[in-house]
DNA sequence: GGTGAATTCAG
DNA sequence: TGAATTCAC
C-alpha cells in the first residue's frame, strides 16, 4: 500500500496536491509528484477550527490571504486554479473534493506541529481505505525528524548537537526542484469553491499598512531570498544584534507558510559559504554560519515537536513543572501594552502591536523580562506571540519560549535575569529605536534612556518626561525580581525533590506531575471568541466513524523506551522503519499502527480578534481580564488530563496502539530525565 | 609574550 | 551567571 510507487507519464490520473503551509510551486515535492502522475487539482482548505486555541492572529491571516491569491495567479498561469475550501473538517473536505473530480491521488507534504500529525495521519487512513493513493513528502525540512540520531539511534536533546550533526550527515538534503513549467488542469469546474474571509471590516483597515511593508507569495519570498544573500548577509554577523539591524533577512513569515524552500535557501548559503571560505573571506563565512545556525533552530523546532508533541503545553524539564508561576493579568496587560517602565521592553512591545515584527533579539528581551522578571507563566506570552507575529510558527515559537524560560537542557541558565537597562544600551546604543517606539521619551539624552528612572529631574523636565505620569515607572525593581526569582526556584526545586522522593518511596504516583495537571489557563482577555459559527465537525458519516484521531508514531521515544517495550512493538516499529524512505516518491510518516485518541465534544475555543489593536480596544478589552473561564481552554496532549478541558481518551480496543501511546508518554512524562542534565542552578 | 582584568556572549 | 576570549599592562 504505502510502499506502492506510483507509474509516471500521465495516464489519465488525477492527483489532488494538499497545500498547508508550502505556498510554493518551486521545489514543492508533492505538487511535482503530482505533475508526474497527470492532470492536477490544487487544494486549499481553511479550517481554522482545527487548529484549537492557535487560531492564526489578525496578521498571519491576512499574509495567508496574499499568499494563497499569489499561488492561486500562479496556477493560473501554468493552466489551472487554486481550489479553496471552508471547512470545519479537512479530511471530509478532502473527501468531497476527491468525488467532485475524480482524483485517484492524494499528494501533500508533512507538517509536524501536533494537530497536523494527527489530522494527516487520519486522512492518509481514510482516504487510502476509500483506494486513493496518498503519498506525503518532506517539503520542510532539511532532513526528517527521525533522521537525525545520535550514534545509538537516540534523538538528541540539545540542539547543538542536533546542529552538528546535520551539517555533517553523510548524505546532502535532497537538491531543490525547479518549478513545474507546466500542470495538465484536473477537473476544477466540477469542484466548487468557497470564499475564504480571513479579515474582517474593521481587520482590513489595520491591515492596509501591512502591504507597504511586506510581499507574501513565493516568488516575492524568492526575490527577497536573492535581495538578502547577495546583500546583507556578508554583514550578517557583525550587525545582528542590534534592535534596528537592517542586516535581518525578513525570511521567517516566508520560510513559515513555506514559500519558500529551506533547502534553496541551505543550497544558496553553502554556494556562498564555499565561495567566502575561497576567499578568505571570513567575516562572510562567520555570517552563513550564524544565519544557517538560525536556520538549524526552525529545523530543531520542527524536531522536537515531532519527538516530543506537546512542547507548546508543557515544559521539557520535568522541574518546571514546579515553578510557580505569578498569574497576574495586569502584569500581563501591562506588559502587552508596553507600559513596564523598561523603555527597550516596551519600544519591543509598542513595535509589535503595532507592525507584527520584532527583532529577534528584542523577542529575547520582552519574553526573558515577562517569564523572569514578572515570572508570567511562558504560554501566555508564547500565546501572545502567537496572536500578534506575522511569523507566527508555533514550534518555533514554543522552543523560543522554552528556551527562555529554561525548560531545555541548553536553556539559559535558569536563575538569569538579564537586566533591560543594560541590554538597552547593547542592542540600542543611540536610543534611536525606543525612541522611534516610544515618543515620550524622544527628547531624553542617550545617557538616561534606557533608565530614565535615574535621571536627573531637571533632564526630566527638560524632556518633557513625567515619570508616573507619561511614562511609568519601572514595574518591579531588578534587584526586588532576583529575590523573587531564587525563591520561586528554591521552592521549584523542593517541590521537586519533595515528588521525586514520593515517587522513589512508591507513595505517590509522581506527586503534580504535570501530564495530570491542568495547565494555567490562558486569561480571558486573550481567549475571546469572536468567531464564524462553528459548524457540527462530527455531522458526516465519516467523520463519525473515524471521530478517533491518530498520532503517527514518534519513532524516537518508541525506541528509547525499548527496554521497556515488548519485543512485538519494536518488531513492529523496525518494520515500519523500514518502509519509511522510498525512491523516487519518498514516503514519510511512519505508519506503524498509531495511537488512538478521541476528543470529547467541547467545541474548540479560538481567539480570532486579538490581532494587533490600537492601544484603547487592549485597555478596553483588559479590564474584563478578571474572570476566568473555567478549566476547558486548553487542549492538553496527554492521555489522562482533566475531565473538564478537551480531552484524549485512549482507545481501549486497541492494545497495541494504546500501549505504544501510553509508553511513548510515560516515557515523555518522565520528562527525558533531563532534570539530570540542568542542574546546572 | 605572559598574566590578570575586562569584556563578551550564550540554543 | 560563568566560560571563553580579548585587552591592557
Amino acid at each position: 500500500m504505502s510502499n506502492e510507487v506510483v507509474s509516471g507519464g500521465g495516464g489519465g490520473c488525477t492527483s489532488i496536491v494538499w497545500f498547508r503551509r508550502d505556498l510554493r510551486i518551486e521545489d514543492n515535492p508533492a505538487l511535482a509528484a503530482a505533475v508526474r502522475v497527470g492532470a492536477v487539482v490544487p487544494l486549499f482548505i481553511w479550517a481554522p477550527e482545527e487548529e484549537g486555541h492557535y487560531y492564526p492572529g489578525r496578521v498571519s491571516r491576512w499574509w495567508l490571504k496574499q499568499s494563497l491569491a499569489h499561488l492561486d495567479s500562479s496556477f493560473k498561469s501554468l493552466g489551472t486554479s487554486l481550489i479553496t475550501k471552508r471547512s470545519t473538517d479537512s479530511v471530509s473536505s478532502l473527501i468531497d473534493v476527491v468525488k467532485s473530480t475524480g482524483a485517484t491521488h492524494l499528494f501533500f507534504n508533512h507538517l509536524y506541529d501536533p494537530l497536523s500529525l494527527v489530522r494527516d495521519q487520519r486522512a492518509k487512513e481514510i482516504l487510502t481505505d476509500l483506494g486513493i493513493i496518498v503519498r506525503s513528502f518532506n517539503a520542510d525540512l532539511l532532513y526528517e525528524p527521525w533522521e537525525i540520531n545520535d550514534d545509538h539511534g537516540h534523538p538528541f536533546t540539545t540542539f547543538t548537537e542536533f546542529w552538528n550533526k546535520c551539517l555533517n550527515m553523510p548524505y546532502d538534503p535532497a537538491a531543490p526542484t525547479l518549478p513545474p513549467k507546466r500542470i495538465i488542469s484536473g477537473d476544477v469546474l466540477q469542484c466548487s469553491c468557497d470564499k475564504l474571509i480571513f479579515e474582517n471590516e474593521t481587520e482590513k483597515g489595520s491591515n492596509a499598512l501591512l502591504a507597504r511593508a511586506w510581499s507574501p507569495g513565493w516568488s516575492n519570498a524568492d526575490k527577497a531570498l536573492t535581495a538578502f544573500i547577495s546583500g546583507p548577509l556578508i554583514e550578517y554577523s557583525v550587525n545582528c544584534r542590534k534592535a534596528d539591524s537592517a542586516t535581518t533577512s525578513f525570511l521567517s513569515p516566508h520560510l513559515h507558510f513555506g514559500e519558500l524552500s529551506v533547502r534553496k535557501v541551505f543550497h544558496l548559503l553553502r554556494i556562498k559559504q564555499m565561495l567566502w571560505a575561497n576567499e578568505g573571506n571570513t567575516t562572510g563565512e562567520e555570517s552563513v554560519n550564524l544565519f544557517l545556525k538560525s536556520i538549524g533552530l526552525r529545523e530543531y523546532s520542527r524536531y522536537i515537536n515531532f519527538n516530543h508533541p506537546y512542547t507548546h503545553e508543557k515544559p521539557l524539564l520535568g522541574h518546571l513543572k514546579f515553578f510557580p508561576w505569578v498569574v497576574d493579568e495586569n502584569y500581563f496587560k501591562v506588559w502587552r501594552l508596553g507600559r513596564t517602565g523598561y523603555p527597550l521592553v516596551d519600544a519591543g512591545m509598542r513595535e509589535l502591536w503595532a507592525t507584527g515584527w520584532l527583532h529577534d533579539r528584542i523577542r529575547v528581551v520582552v519574553a526573558s523580562f515577562f517569564v523572569k522578571v514578572l515570572q508570567l507563566p511562558w504560554r501566555w506570552g508564547m500565546k501572545y506571540f502567537w496572536d500578534t507575529l506575522l511569523d507566527a510558527d508555533l514550534e518555533s515559537d514554543a522552543l523560543g519560549w522554552q528556551y527562555i524560560s529554561g525548560s531545555l537542557p541548553d536553556s539559559r541558565a535558569l536563575d538569569r535575569i538579564d537586566n533591560p537597562q543594560f541590554e538597552g544600551y547593547k542592542f540600542d546604543p543611540n536610543g534611536e529605536y525606543v525612541r522611534r517606539w516610544l515618543p515620550e521619551l524622544a527628547r531624553l539624552p542617550t545617557e538616561w534612556i534606557h533608565h530614565p528612572w535615574n535621571a536627573p529631574e531637571p533632564v526630566l523636565q527638560a524632556a518633557g518626561v513625567e515619570l508616573g505620569m507619561n511614562y511609568p515607572l519601572p514595574i518591579l525593581e531588578i534587584g526586588s525580581a532576583k529575590d523573587r526569582l531564587q525563591e520561586s526556584l528554591a521552592e521549584m526545586w523542593q517541590l521537586e525533590a519533595a515528588s521525586r522522593a514520593a515517587i522513589e518511596n512508591g507513595t505517590e504516583e509522581g506527586l503534580g506531575d504535570s501530564s495530570d495537571s491542568a495547565p494555567i489557563a490562558f486569561p480571558q482577555d486573550i481567549m475571546d471568541v469572536d468567531h464564524e459559527p462553528a459548524r457540527n465537525v462530527n455531522t458526516n458519516a465519516f467523520a463519525r466513524r473515524h471521530q478517533d484521531q491518530m498520532v503517527p508514531s514518534m519513532t524516537s521515544s518508541f525506541l528509547r523506551n525499548s527496554d521497556e517495550s515488548s519485543s512485538e512493538h519494536r518488531e513492529s516499529y523496525e518494520n515500519s522503519r523500514q518502509e519509511v524512505p522510498q525512491e523516487p516518491l519518498r514516503e514519510t510518516l511512519n505508519q506503524r499502527s498509531p495511537p488512538t485518541f478521541r476528543h470529547n465534544n467541547s467545541p474548540p475555543q479560538f481567539n480570532i480578534n486579538m490581532g494587533l489593536r490600537n492601544v484603547e480596544d487592549i485597555a478596553e478589552s483588559s479590564s474584563i481580564s478578571r474572570s476566568t473561564r473555567g478549566g476547558g481552554v486548553v487542549p492538553i496532549w496527554c492521555p489522562s488530563s482533566s475531565s473538564s478541558s478537551e480531552q484524549f481518551v485512549v482507545e481501549e480496543n486497541d492494545t497495541e496502539s494504546s500501549s505504544s501511546y501510553l509508553q511513548r508518554h510515560q516515557h515523555t512524562n518522565e520528562l527525558i530525565d533531563w532534570r539530570r542534565l540542568s542542574r546546572a542552578r
